[in-house]
DNA sequence: CTCCACAGTGACTGACGAGTCAGTCCGTGG
DNA sequence: CCACGGACTGACTCGTCAGTCACTGTGGAG
């Protein structure tokens, strides 16, 4: 088989472990078996267990990166923050068990936290430059920008893992929506006219 | 000794292993040898390492319940919401080893997921309710209750989360305050004179 | 057809760590 | 002073599992 094809299986399998499972409950033997492969196999794709994890974390990080846009503050904002807020939203309902790992695993466990909390400090930095520069041009609400930051995220975050359980398929449209109007009306100030 | 002096010893001992080094790279070995006792010992104070676990997260969800009231809506309602507010924050400062283990273990690990995420559900219905019933009041903004619920909740624990890292001490004063005042320009619309 | 390269195999091992238990120590009551 | 109960001890056991490695099957090149 083509390897990278063998390593997608060996991927998807152990992202479907590890979301019922959890990484610990999750025996090698577990991700070799719902793969078809034998133990030894796993080996040539992977130097060890972590390192399949960290690799699952990594794609979601990348499709996550890749869908963020920075808010230009002189070209139309409410477009450009649908945008984003889509994105984001998109990147979670396309695949819900991927996404699960990252929502679900905040840390406490310092084995990985540093390679998620990396992503989250990234986020939260670019959102507070966005909100601040926002604020100076007084399409956003004055406030400590760095609060509305951690808050936003904190928030978006809950609102996501809460939808990747249970009814997906409806709230992958309504959600963005739902979520953009929450931003706006809370925290924006968006002059009527774009 | 105090068997329940050992206990709490053991607790604190599992506390501060469990925030340093997580819950699996712990070993009751390293519970042990900080609390100064023998490894049978510990298994006379609980019946097996995941128990010790659970008590700590009980202890948390005992004191953050407690210090929860529901609001009424007939009372002073920008003094309940503050009243609340203080005391969860309260919480997480007066003991952030103990705290974090709350707010960072999110899930993921189904081993423990129930019991954590049994309270925030159990918090998010109250928020729930609490903010329909000031919708009907006028005194929250209007806008999916459930919504605002989820993102207020995922909000707080990140501001939290966040401050239970680096500087406690100032922030215990600062922070509820500016999480009332951020809560009460993004959701409510408390008339002014109460 | 033969040889080689290499993906794949799966029984094995070695470490690790949760939980045990036979025994010690100490305080108390008779 | 002895006998008893119970807290405490820590070396030990025993299951578990990540990672290994000598071997097998296959497909392609010469």
């Amino acid at each position: 088989m083509d390897p990278s094809a063998r390593r997608h299986q060996l991927l998807q399998a152990a992202r479907d472990r590890f979301v019922e499972k959890g990484y610990h409950r999750t025996k090698v033997a577990d991700i070799v078996g719902a793969a078809g492969v034998a133990q030894g196999t796993f080996y040539r794709y992977f130097p060890d267990k972590r390192s399949i994890f960290a690799a699952l974390v990594d794609g979601i990080l990348e499709r996550l990166s890749a869908g963020i846009l920075r808010v230009d503050v002189d070209a139309d904002i409410e477009a450009q923050v649908r945008y984003n807020v889509r994105n984001v939203v998109g990147v979670f309902t396309d695949d819900p068990a991927l996404a699960q790992i990252l929502l679900s695993y905040s840390g406490f466990d310092p084995e990985f936290f540093e390679k998620v909390q990396a992503f989250y400090t990234r986020v939260r930095v670019l959102l507070h430059e966005s909100l601040a520069e926002g604020q100076e041009m007084g399409i956003v609400r004055p406030g400590d920008p760095e609060l509305y930051a951690t808050f936003i995220i904190g928030g978006l975050k809950q609102l996501l893992v809460e939808s990747t359980r249970g009814d997906l398929d409806q709230q992958a449209q309504a959600l963005p929506e739902a979520i953009y109007a929450l931003l706006s009306t809370c925290f924006l100030n968006i002059p009527d006219a774009s």
